[in-house]
DNA sequence: ACCCAGGTGGCCC
DNA sequence: GGGCCACATGGG
């Protein structure tokens, strides 16, 4: 008999199975900020390149890239791709920063999350997943970020009928304690998880979540015959 | 030659 | 408020 996987449940298997992921993969807040907004649809090894190109001109802080020439910033974030309108976004990011704040986080990251996260909504450029992120990854403020990856891996569980971001968001907070480093990794876990197992199209092979879900196994389909096309 | 990747904004109805 | 669509590169 199969017992019910709950939203806390899920977190330790995956973190017992992949151990702490100690996102997110940056030196500075700042670096959060513009590697949220070029992984957006994007695959994060792309970003990598657009990120040492950025940094090889020394464009990693809201200054410089607030300074730089569109046709640079462009040159830099083209290997992330959409990077025309990467590079004006994260330009226009890096403006406001220094226009309304200075371009000291520590002072914008000091306000009330609520207020902080409609500041950074209104940014073009910024839609929730990405506002979150900066939130709990830039700002450390306890905040669940929702990904497609989330969206897809709780259907599938039979978690939730849930398909909007915020309801998908209060769906997890309201069944998880308000804790920075857990929602950190819990985020970071899913990546990692639908990064190997939980593709688009169902994946052959076994499953570690399995035994804990009859949702989870129906789609997971026999080996590939490889030979057909 | 497809499909996919740590979304978002602008339209349209 | 939801359903399309453009945005673009690099890897499988």
């Amino acid at each position: 008999m199969m017992k019910r996987l709950t939203v806390k449940k899920l977190y330790k298997l995956l973190y017992d199975h992949f151990g702490p992921r100690n996102w997110w993969p940056a030196e500075t807040a700042f670096e959060v900020i513009i590697g949220a907004v070029l992984t957006q649809n994007t695959a994060w090894k792309n970003v990598e390149l657009a990120i040492i190109n950025l940094k090889k001109k020394g464009l990693m802080t809201a200054e410089s890239i607030a300074r730089a020439s569109t046709k640079d910033l462009e040159k830099a974030a083209h290997p992330s791709g959409f990077y025309r309108q990467k590079a004006k976004r994260i330009k226009e990011i890096s403006e406001f920063l220094i226009e309304e704040y200075d371009g000291d986080l520590d002072d914008i990251f000091n306000r009330p999350t609520g207020e902080l996260r409609k500041e950074l909504l209104g940014l073009k450029g910024i839609g929730p997943e990405t506002a979150d992120s900066i939130l709990l990854y830039a700002a450390g403020k306890p905040v669940f970020v929702i990904d497609s990856y989330t969206k897809r891996l709780v259907n599938r569980l039979g978690l939730t009928e849930a398909k909007n971001y915020d309801e998908l968001q209060v769906f997890f907070m309201k069944r998880l304690p308000s804790d920075v480093e857990m929602f950190n990794e819990y985020h970071a876990l899913i990546v990692e998880f639908c990064k190997i197992i939980c593709r688009p199209r169902p994946l052959c092979g076994e499953c570690f979540l399995v035994d804990h879900c009859s949702y989870f196994s129906s789609f997971i389909e026999e080996p590939h015959n490889t030979a057909q096309n």
